[in-house]
DNA sequence: GTAGATGCAAATCTTTTGCTCGCCC
DNA sequence: GGGCGAGCAAAAGATTTGCATCTAC
């Protein structure tokens, strides 16, 4: 459960170097939405010597092959999480907090509107902010909370 | 509907200055989503005497007043589109274009969806991804292509 | 051995801010 | 008149890049 990134990176030919498979392991180790930053300093716990340059360079490699995907937080930076399946995120707006969510119906709508416009849907992006009610009645449905 | 961006900055209490008119008429002439820079273009073809600062100065005030809103097409700049109903973007990811659409039925979701997660939907951000089909056979729903 | 990866520091790019002056209400 | 807005230039913050060096394959 812990060298996930690392096979995959391996999977997918990617030269392997101690500074890769530190932050292979960080992300592993990251059940949120780190920014570029936050794992620099969380790789360094595993190997100090890696730079913030190679953590960019990295991250966009891990992007390329599919490894990573980028989440807009809406705070002017690049925040990554490993890819997994699809899933969407719900960010609570009192305190920046971010709540994961699926529903295969919402999947099922985009692909079929995009179809109807005349397009292949590839991807999307998807953002969805809201505060807490004020009576917290019913909860989840399918969430993971991290 | 022309005078619509200036209207509304009235309407809302706004401090008008020659600069900000000239910007709410670059906004009211883009059917586009330009960023800061473009629009500091489009706006010095009116008012030669406009720094970037006001620009993006003005668009935060715009944006606080909801007059104007924030579109992130993944480029890293903050892009901009006058405040009108609520509409979704699909960007065809060959050339970059975006295509706008509405669908209630996604809002429903989306609404619904936070509901049950114990949120109160306030608002949300959406990209759609896709290329275009190959047989281009149906075309349509209630889409704006600008 | 060699192409590709890293570190470091400098560069870039977007957006924000301090300060002084000018103009709207 | 007083406060808010604007211009300019410098600052700030995130990300990228040039270059010399090192290393996985």
């Amino acid at each position: 459960m812990d060298e996930m990134m690392l096979q995959k990176c391996i999977d997918a030919g990617l030269r392997m170097t101690s500074q890769r498979e530190a932050i292979a392991q960080a992300l592993d180790q990251s059940y949120d939405h780190p920014d570029a930053e936050l794992l620099y300093e969380r790789t360094n716990k595993i190997d100090s010597t890696i730079s913030l340059a190679t953590i960019y360079r990295t991250l966009g490699v891990f992007e390329r092959a599919g490894l990573v995907q980028k989440v807009d937080v809406g705070d002017g930076k690049s925040h990554y999480e490993t890819a997994r399946d699809q899933h969407e995120h719900l960010v609570d707006t009192e305190n920046g907090q971010i709540h994961e969510f699926k529903s295969e119906e919402l999947t099922a709508l985009l692909s079929q509107i995009a179809d109807k416009m005349g397009f292949e849907l590839t991807s999307h992006k998807l953002e969805v902010y809201g505060k807490k009610h004020g009576d917290v009645s019913c909860r989840c449905i399918q969430i993971k909370v991290y």
